[in-house]
DNA sequence: CCTACCGATCGGTAGG
DNA sequence: CCTACCGATCGGTAGG
């Protein structure tokens, strides 16, 4: 791994743990064994990393959305398989998804204004898609804007509780999550081909 | 309003925007036509500040969480009031719970070990109402705890995006995500006396 | 990759 | 409630 991979992984970890201010670039460097002004070789500022780690999580979240609508066979099956991507994604890249959501007030113009217009069209191609089930007849669902609301956040909260050596994997907190999300837009005469989860 | 409250709400609306790190003592002085130094004859310190709204916004919800359970009628009427006071909170007081959520990092200790055993309690509650419901059987869960994170997470993510001059009010919100809320533990025959929302 | 160093800002105190 | 001031720390640069 190139030094400047180890210094963004480094300062995702820094960043999620003691918030982007609470980090000093001495932190990052002393978590790496050299100097605070060595890391200028590396890049151009401390604002830099912030912004290619809230950007990048956004990229990522929102190819992973597409993918899996070409992937899915109609309505119902591209909620599931959006809402398994979405947990998925928060539960494998909690460090980042925590410095996107906490960190929006520290990151600077025009960055900011770029990250909340991707996290608009984020939650917009959700709405689009619980429209489309609600128009197909497939969806009963009294606002599909705090349907959707419902689902992300519940998502995104994956990334504060779940640990990899918990009682659940991801995948069965991903596939229970996606029940949870076809229940709240009130779908029906769901193909359950998910295996029934453990107790607790 | 005593200039000691005057600084604590000034200073709940600044955390919650600029972050704590990112609001100094001046920020906070300055929007009060005051100097900085002189905030200290109202409090001890900066980190004070922090402590009082976080310890007190879990305060809060723990008194209504139980205050809901009183006046409940059988579990599955506690989980809707509970669910209700919830949300209600976050759509009310977004600022502070925005703060507890995101400066756990910026909370020295010990208060943050209290914070963190305050928040373990708080879902330690909701999952033991969860369970009696089970046991009762008037929910069917596959899992309390995973339930009981998807709905506590869709209650704060409210505090993100609710505005009071939306086209929904906090009670609507309130009562819809209930709603979902009964619905993610399974429980059946839900006594609807919900008014049906607006679309959108 | 280092040492030496810069101006700016921070939380907080002294003293009135 | 103010002015004057403190030591500490910050992000970043110069120069090698």
């Amino acid at each position: 791994m190139s030094r400047s991979e180890q210094i963004r992984e480094m300062a995702i970890v820094l960043f999620a743990r003691q918030g982007y201010r609470g980090t000093s670039m001495k932190d990052i460097a002393s978590a790496l064994n050299i100097r605070a002004p060595s890391l200028y070789n590396h890049l151009e500022s401390k604002q830099d990393l912030l912004r290619d780690v809230t950007l990048g999580v956004m990229r990522s979240l929102m190819r992973d959305f597409d993918q899996a609508v070409e992937e899915a066979d109609g309505t119902v099956d591209a909620l599931r398989r959006v809402s398994i991507a979405h947990t998925l994604h928060h539960a494998r890249h909690p460090d980042e998804v925590k410095i996107g959501n906490r960190e929006i007030p520290s990151l600077e113009m025009p960055a900011r204004a770029e990250l909340l217009d991707m996290r608009r069209q984020y939650s917009e191609a959700w709405k689009q898609l619980v429209h489309e089930g609600v128009e197909e007849g497939v969806f009963e669902v009294a606002s599909p804007k705090l349907a959707v609301f419902a689902i992300l956040e519940m998502g995104i909260g994956v990334a504060n509780w779940y640990r990899p050596d918990g009682p659940l994997s991801d995948v069965e907190i991903a596939d229970y999550f996606a029940e949870i999300a076809l229940r709240t837009v009130g779908a029906v005469d769901i193909p359950s081909d998910v295996p029934p989860l453990a107790q607790q």
